[in-house]
DNA sequence: AAACAGGAACCAC
DNA sequence: GTGGTTCCTGTT
C-alpha cells in the first residue's frame, strides 16, 4: 500500500475488494451518505468523504496521523479479503454472492454507537434507522462542522440515559425508547463495559450483551460482528434468513439451525460470508 | 385505509 | 425453554 498525504485528505494505493456502495449500502451502519461525490460519514468527532476508483482510496478532511489511527482499522484494510473470498468460492452457492457483493468489508465500528444503533435497528427499517440516529445526533451530539455544514456526533451514553422519553419518542424511536434510556443507563453505570467486551470470548460477551434491555439474539450478534470484531457472528434477521433457506434448502428452517449450518460451513469468519449473503439477497430480492 | 414489514419483551404453559 | 401476542412507525 502506498499512502500519500496531501493537505487535508489522505490517498492511499493498491487497495483491493474493496466497494464504498457495497461497504456502506449493506445495512451495518447508519452514519454514511452518497452526497454525489463520494460517501459522507461521521465517525466519533470527525467527518469525512470516502472515494474509491480503482484500487485508489482517498480520504478527504483528514491527516495521516487520522488514517494510521482511525481509519485504517475502521475500514479492516488490514484483512486480507482476498484469501477470505479465496475460501468463500469454493462453496458454489457462497460463490454467487460474493461474485455479486466483491467490494464487502465488515467496518469495525464504536461498540457504543453500534449497540443503540441495534437497539433501534428492532422491528425496523434500514430507511428509518438512519433517521432515528440522525435526529439523536442532532439533538443530542456534539455539533461538527465541515464544508459550511453542521454534522453531529453520535451522542455519549450520559446524554442518552438523561433524556426524556417523550424526547426519545419525539426522534422517532416509538416503544425502543425505553430499551435505549434503560441501556443507555446500564452502559453509563459501569455495569456492562462495552468496550470491554472486546477482549471477551464470542459466547461471554454475547451472554453480556443479553442482559441488556432491547438486544436479543440477532441484535447482540450484529454488536459482536459490527463493534466488536468478532467475525465468527452470524446475524439472522429475516433477509439472511430467505437466503439461507433458499440456498442451502427449499423449506423453513429455525434460526438456531440457520446459525449451524453456518458455523459448520463458515467457521470463523461466518459473520463475513453472513454480509456477503445480506448484501445479495437484499439486491435480488430473494423471497419476496 | 387496512395490511404489512421488521426483532425483542413479556407472559403463559 | 418454547409459543403466542404485543409493541411503533412508515410505506404500500
Amino acid at each position: 500500500m502506498n499512502i500519500i498525504e496531501e493537505k487535508n485528505s489522505v490517498t492511499i494505493k493498491g487497495i483491493k475488494d474493496f466497494d464504498p456502495v457495497h461497504i456502506f449500502e449493506c445495512g451495518q451502519s447508519f452514519r454514511w451518505n452518497y452526497d454525489g461525490t463520494g460517501y459522507v460519514g461521521v465517525v466519533q468527532d470527525k467527518v469525512v468523504r470516502i472515494i474509491y476508483n480503482d484500487g485508489t482510496l482517498h480520504i478527504e478532511n483528514t491527516t495521516l496521523d487520522d488514517y494510521h489511527n482511525l481509519w485504517h482499522h475502521y475500514l479492516d484494510l488490514g484483512r486480507d479479503y482476498g484469501l477470505i473470498k479465496k475460501q468463500f468460492l469454493k462453496d458454489p452457492v457462497l460463490k454467487e454472492a460474493v461474485v455479486h457483493g466483491y467490494g464487502v468489508r465488515i467496518l469495525n465500528q464504536d461498540p457504543w454507537e453500534t449497540l443503540i444503533s441495534f437497539i433501534i435497528s428492532a422491528n425496523n427499517n434500514i430507511g428509518r434507522i438512519k433517521n432515528i440516529i440522525e435526529r439523536l445526533c442532532e439533538k443530542h451530539g456534539e455539533p461538527i462542522i465541515w464544508d459550511t455544514k453542521i454534522f453531529y456526533a453520535f451522542p455519549e451514553p450520559e446524554k442518552l440515559a438523561n433524556a426524556s422519553l417523550e424526547d426519545l419518542k419525539l426522534c422517532g424511536c416509538g416503544y425502543r425508547a425505553d430499551y435505549i434510556k434503560e441501556t443507555a443507563a446500564s452502559i453509563l453505570s459501569g455495569r456492562v463495559l462495552i468496550h470491554g467486551l472486546k477482549d471477551m470470548s464470542y459466547d461471554k460477551a454475547r451472554d453480556m450483551l443479553l442482559t441488556l434491555k432491547g438486544v436479543g439474539p440477532k441484535v447482540a450478534d450484529c454488536i459482536l460482528l459490527f463493534g466488536l470484531e468478532k467475525a465468527e457472528a452470524f446475524p439472522v434477521d429475516v433477509w439472511v434468513k430467505r437466503i439461507m433457506e433458499y440456498f442451502y434448502a427449499d423449506s423453513p428452517i429455525p434460526i438456531k439451525d440457520i446459525k449451524k449450518i453456518a458455523e459448520e460451513k463458515f467457521g470463523l469468519y461466518a459473520g463475513i460470508a453472513q454480509q456477503y449473503l445480506f448484501y445479495y439477497a437484499r439486491e435480488k430480492k430473494i423471497g419476496k
